[in-house]
RNA sequence: GCGGGUGUAGCUCAGUCGGUUAGAGUGCCGGCCUGUCACGCCGGAGGUCGCGGGUUCAAGUCCCGUCACUCGCGCCA
């Protein structure tokens, strides 16, 4: 029944030897053993998923847990389980080990001795890769006994986070999770593979460091030798890989432990995770994605189950993808784009949206698409959740074929021109206040025919292009647009370097300081003497990786000129004195001649959780922390001792409760 | 910090409009069972209905508060 142990075994080892020999043979190695194997091996002779027809006759030692006992009174049966697979056990009542495993249950671990028999051809469980054989039992100690489960292994059965995290030891012995975890370890050790086959070198980085610049809170570290100081935990090793580019190392990688002091989501781990962290010299932004794009490319074909990759991954400007998708990570299996239909809106009879337009210099009205959703019970729901959503509504146009005079045009001929009689037609609201003529150059605009529908989000699209976006896919889910089974990447380029703090009502940096505006320093002064906007609409050489609508990684080529990071601070309202102050060791380098270098940084447990199909980071992290950032199992955070916070020089100054 | 959901047997859950002794499956214990693979059959034990307060003749059920877990927002590359 568990079928992670049976698959789990071929795979491990199909890594180590040879990929073409087939999984019912692979592991075999341990069956071509010596019959008198148990004489000489304490614990085992083969694995649980070792056994094949062509050992029986065997004397065999097992060793693992006892996954599920049938007892027949007469004749007991239980599957012994172990990393590797599963083999029935059976035991008859003139056998020694009978009394003994008589009182065996599940989840003791036990070693049995034993003979491989072959099984009758109406007892072969085809399920098994161990299925057409079993052990008849003549001995059975027991290592370890357990006593009434928590959490059962067996099954499938859901069972809450509080108990799984608890007693995740138990949790990470079923199938699925178990498989998770071996996926990870596999994916991990491709990455590394793949990465010093593309000429790139694994360097640690410190754990102990100074806070860095990231814009998350830090996991402070007490020094005890320099009493009211405090070590950060990287928040990720940005300014040691940009040092390494500097010491001359030209190729960097790292499967790098990052810390960050921040809420937890599904898709965003509490405290730490890990990133593939990658750094590069002498490289232009097309070079980094020339490096990463085969290996991530490479990676997802090799551990997708088969479903497509996108083959060249497409460069999406950020401001592209903010019009077509609402979002700078879009997902492209939805294969609805947004279009501006402004034009057709400007002084027209839809007066709530040509008023807009006209009050506002800034206003756009952006057309949803929505192929097949052309039903007024359709574009109401719609329009209802987007009240959920808190919007005033959503606006709507539907298409249908309306018939003529000469009744008698057939369903199947609306596809294929119009016969005579028939015509498309807009509906709804909008439709009736725009008139035909407008209604159906926004049908031409965005190439709809009958049945399909177009939902509009309008005024300032800084506002509403995230709500747009949500919509976007809300249709395309709804209307099951979105090809499931398959990869779809892109990179999204060109981000803004810097962005708007509204509530200090300054200029901030967008992402880290550490990225090199596009144009250099003449486009920064320029920038810097056309004003607010001009700095607004600077872009970077700043980028994303996105699959499947989730942001992997951001990364960027550096900015390796100290005028440069001097003058871009300056902008955002800090002297030099801050900068040598925060970023010393990084400008001392940049003084001491530094290559041009870039680099980038995906999350390897979203990467592993994208090829696990899974949509929490809880199923591909072994020991995860609740949404609290809490360990269950071992109990983290915990109290200090008196002793400890003295030795530290702290006093604890706690909130009243 | 804010909003939604959940909390009943070891575990997963049901519990109607507020009404008598709070149920099922599974696990556990005992008995029967020689071909099962979710083994089957019979019996039994097992409950602070998260916690505190309130309304009521009567609260698992209604109200208020609180705690825990979880999803999302804020936050966070």
């Amino acid at each position: 029944m568990n079928k992670s142990a049976g698959k789990t075994a071929p795979k491990t080892r199909a890594g180590a030897k040879s990929k073409t020999s087939s999984p019912q043979h692979s592991a075999d190695a341990d069956a071509k053993q010596t019959p008198a194997a148990q004489d000489t091996h304490a614990y085992r002779s083969h694995t649980c998923g070792a056994l094949r027809k062509g050992d029986v006759g065997a004397p065999v030692r097992l060793s693992g847990w006892v996954h599920r006992v049938r007892d027949h009174g007469g004749l007991l049966f239980f599957d012994l389980r172990d990393h590797y697979g599963l083999t029935q056990c059976v035991i008859e009542p003139e056998s020694p080990a009978f009394k003994a495993a008589e009182r065996c249950r599940s989840e003791w671990v036990v070693r049995i001795d034993g003979e491989v028999v072959a099984r009758s051809a109406d007892t072969v469980n085809a399920n098994m890769p161990t299925g057409e054989v079993e052990i008849r039992v003549t001995a059975l100690e027991p290592l370890s006994e357990a006593g009434e489960l928590p959490l059962p292994v067996f099954g499938d059965q859901v069972y809450p986070e509080e108990t799984r995290l608890k007693y995740r030891f138990l949790d990470l012995r079923r199938d699925k999770i178990h498989r998770n975890i071996m996926k990870r370890s596999q994916i991990i050790s491709a990455l590394r593979r793949r990465m010093t086959d593309a000429g790139f070198f694994e360097f640690q980085t410190p754990i102990l460091t100074a806070s860095s610049p990231e814009g998350a809170r830090d996991f402070l570290v007490p020094s005890r030798m320099h009493p009211g100081k405090f070590y950060a935990l990287p928040q990720a090793p940005q300014q040691f890989k940009q040092l390494i580019m500097m010491a001359g190392f030209d190729r960097y990688f790292q499967i790098a432990p990052c810390f960050r002091d921040e809420d937890a989501r599904a898709d965003r781990s509490p405290g730490e995770f890990y990133q593939l962290d990658i750094e590069m010299s002498f490289v232009t932004q097309e070079d980094v994605f020339g490096a990463v794009e085969p290996v991530l490319r490479g990676l997802f074909e090799e551990f997708g189950d088969g479903k497509p990759v996108t083959p060249k991954f497409p460069h999406i400007p950020y401001d592209v993808a903010i019009a077509k998708y609402g979002s700078d990570k879009p997902d492209l299996r939805n294969p609805i784009e947004m279009q501006d239909v402004s034009e057709h809106f400007r002084g027209s009879g839809f007066k709530v949206f040509a008023g807009m337009l006209e009050k506002d210099a800034k206003a756009r009205v952006w057309a949803i698409p929505a192929p097949g959703g052309g039903s007024r019970a359709f574009c109401d729901r719609m329009n209802s959740w987007a009240q959920q959503q808190g919007q005033p509504g959503l606006g709507y146009i539907f298409w249908k074929t309306v018939e003529g005079a000469s009744v008698g045009g057939h369903v199947g001929q609306m596809m294929i021109g119009l016969p005579q009689g028939q015509q498309v037609v807009g509906s709804g609201p909008v439709a009736n206040n725009l008139g035909p003529e407008l209604t159906e150059a926004i049908r031409q605009q965005l190439g709809l025919k009958a049945g399909d529908a177009v939902f509009f989000a309008a005024g300032d699209p800084a506002k509403f292009y995230k709500f747009a976006g949500e919509a976007r896919t809300k249709v395309g889910t709804e209307l099951n647009l979105i090809a499931k089974d398959r990869f779809e990447f892109c990179w999204i380029t060109d981000f803004p370097f810097y962005e708007w703090n509204e509530e200090d009502k300054k200029i901030d940096f967008s992402h880290n300081p550490f990225s090199m505006p596009q144009g250099g320093m003449e486009a920064l002064t320029a920038a810097e003497k056309a004003g607010r906007d001009a700095l607004l609409d600077l872009k970077a050489f700043q980028y994303d990786i996105v699959c499947n609508g989730v942001e992997l990684s951001s990364g960027a080529i550096r900015n390796h000129k100290p005028e440069i990071m001097y003058k871009a601070f300056e902008i955002a309202g800090y002297g030099p004195e801050v900068v040598d102050a925060k970023f010393g060791g990084m400008i001392r380098a940049l003084k001491c001649g530094a290559p041009p270098h870039g680099g980038i940084a995906p999350g390897v447990d979203r990467i592993v959780m994208l090829l696990c199909g899974e949509e929490n980071l809880r199923e591909v992290t072994m020991f995860p922390l609740n949404q609290q950032a809490q360990d269950l199992l071992m109990g983290a955070p915990s109290e200090a001792t008196a002793k400890q916070l003295q030795e530290l020089h702290i006093r604890l100054n706690l909130p009243k409760v």
